[in-house]
DNA sequence: GATGAATGAGCCTTCATTCAT
DNA sequence: TATGAATGAAGGCTCATTCAT
């Protein structure tokens, strides 16, 4: 048992460098598994293909991420109009930092996913993210136009191509080993800068 | 001759889709000649190896970027300090429509640039443009402080990231096939967005 | 374990028969695989390269010629001016009778290396000898000269082709399956050619 | 007619080198007829195939070679007995002085006949003249039996392996360049080394 | 649970040769 | 006679995966 734990951490720890030197496509399973000093059988003893090996590295942090974003966007939504307009930028700072943290807790396993993941099912998960959050965008401006605050409609494409960009923003903190610190501020630079870029394309306050 | 440009045109048609589908590390040239029809050896024939295919499609277009690029950054440092201030928006601008405006009418070439060249010498252009323009970004605020302008120093992670992500909202337009007359209102629009955000951050106004 | 066993001298037998057959660069290694009934991956698995087959066949056999040749003249040289003029011959037909027995008890490796190794790195192995011979037999001049034997200095040209055709000759043994009594029969005879052939080219008695 | 000549020249001039450099087996015909700024379609346009070409340069030296080579034998071997024992000696020389010179004089051909031609029905040339070598050699030792000269009748293995090594070395020359004078000297002085080489393992004076 | 030899389709590339023009 | 694009078999090699032990 204890020697089971230790294949498959080896298996882990070399599979993880492999992907991130080469990415899903470009790492050869075999060379994973003669450097980890285990046989092919082993390998296929604990997953059925190195997509589930991949999977199984990257997985938990995808879910984690995704449902954590969710959730946020759901609570944000369930407030009163009221505290929506009050909170707004509270929420997303807080939303950030968290996710900063977790990806700072689990560095490998998100860069891995960030940079790693073209030819597997994780290879749109910043597109998704970008959509869902253009959604919540979109409600939350109704919110306003509700509450009396006007705003110059966007073009949706322009949203998209700049909540893209803040998301590529964003994950390249974690992908270049921003100092967690120097990344914190990072996020608190960025959230005036869209601020203020938001506000001078709508043509009001942002809040 | 009609037949080998036939020839060789529908090998580039099978590749550029191939390559956009499956990057050029998955892109199958066994595959690329069978369904373009015609034989490995008629490939090779005008092509010494997959990676000068690639680079046929997309080398005339990352060099003319590449040049377009440097050049507009060498033109404007050769200005005077005034003019550099007076102009530097529009100098941005125009050279993100000119850009836009290759691209459109270099499509094809141009998303596989963007998408498909890891495992090509092309993989970090993007990154290059970013370290490019965070340089040149340097030289004008240094231009700024010497005009009399002051401004809070930045994070260079900060610039690092920011300039990552607006040359990936830029790009996107290309990417998602954004319609011509809607990119040029995006660049704008970015433009007054990255204006905004800069002057928040910097604690002055941009320009 | 056997079966293991099995499918590796499979394909030594049937690699050491294509090799004699067409050469290095000749021989086919799909079709090794073909003829031993097994699968390139298979082959794979025990070697990394057409060359490292090549080598497993051959390399213990060069080595062990080409280390016993230098430990034999070393070994001669590092006699007293005396024994090395006394000995000499005898040294000579031992070293070549130890050669052939070793040739015959690895006949078919042997007949690789000397036959089949155009186009690897042993394909000069033979020139190599004849250098090192030479050199020998001039080292072997100078102590015949300070030991008052005057001998006519030979053409360098000279011989270097005698050199070159004796071992062809000694080799020509090996390669045409001669029978191990005769072969050791020719060895004495040449050696009598040899010193007879040597004595009247200098104008004296070789010993 | 002369443009014909011209292309035709090119491609024999390339052709040489190539099969110099690699050997028939390794020279690529595109190789040769793309540096020899001809296209394909001239090439066959002269001949059929690379085995074609080779033989193109290569068959009349063999020709000639083996020609005069059995010529003389026979011119010999029609002499009296009595001459045959007087001239033996001198028609060897002649012999072999006269195919010096035709080699010289066609030194790229003999060269390549020499070293190139593993893998073309020439591969064996030397090895053919070595037996008719033999088989002349046991007619006059005959001859010499009859005339009453006792020799010791000799191992045929031993013959055979002499006389390969006898024309290695005098292949030798050919190949590596030996100049013209320095050749003939050699020559004679093998000679002189064959004839007391023969002489020791024969019991006897070889004339 | 672990072994690791074996599979066999697939990879990119080179070859001598053909043939419509 | 000459062109040169096209052929297609063959080259060495790597891959994720299977399975008898």
């Amino acid at each position: 048992m204890s020697e089971e734990k230790e294949t498959l951490e080896k298996i882990h720890r070399i599979a993880e460098q492999e992907f991130l030197e080469k990415g899903f496509t470009g790492a050869s399973l075999r060379n994973i598994v003669k450097e980890a000093g285990v046989t092919t059988g082993a390998f296929y003893g604990y997953y059925r293909s190195k997509d589930e090996l991949f999977e199984a590295l990257v997985k938990p942090h995808a879910d984690y991420i995704m449902n954590y974003f969710v959730k946020v966007q759901n609570e944000f939504s369930d407030l009163s109009k009221e505290d929506q307009i009050a909170k707004m930028s509270g929420y997303n700072l807080t939303f950030l930092n968290d996710m900063l943290e977790y990806s700072y807790s689990h560095l490998t396993g998100m860069k891995i996913l960030l940079t790693a993941a073209t030819g597997t099912k994780y290879e749109n998960m910043i597109h998704e993210m970008v959509e869902i959050e253009i959604e919540s965008t979109h409600n939350f401006m109704k919110v306003m136009g509700q509450m009396g605050y006007k705003a110059k409609p966007l073009n949706p494409y322009f949203e998209h191509i700049m909540v893209s960009g803040m998301f590529t923003s964003y994950f390249e903190l974690i992908i270049h080993d921003v100092p967690y610190e120097q990344a914190k501020d990072c996020i608190s630079e960025m959230s005036k800068f869209n601020s203020a870029g938001w506000a001078a394309c709508m043509g009001m306050e942002w809040l």
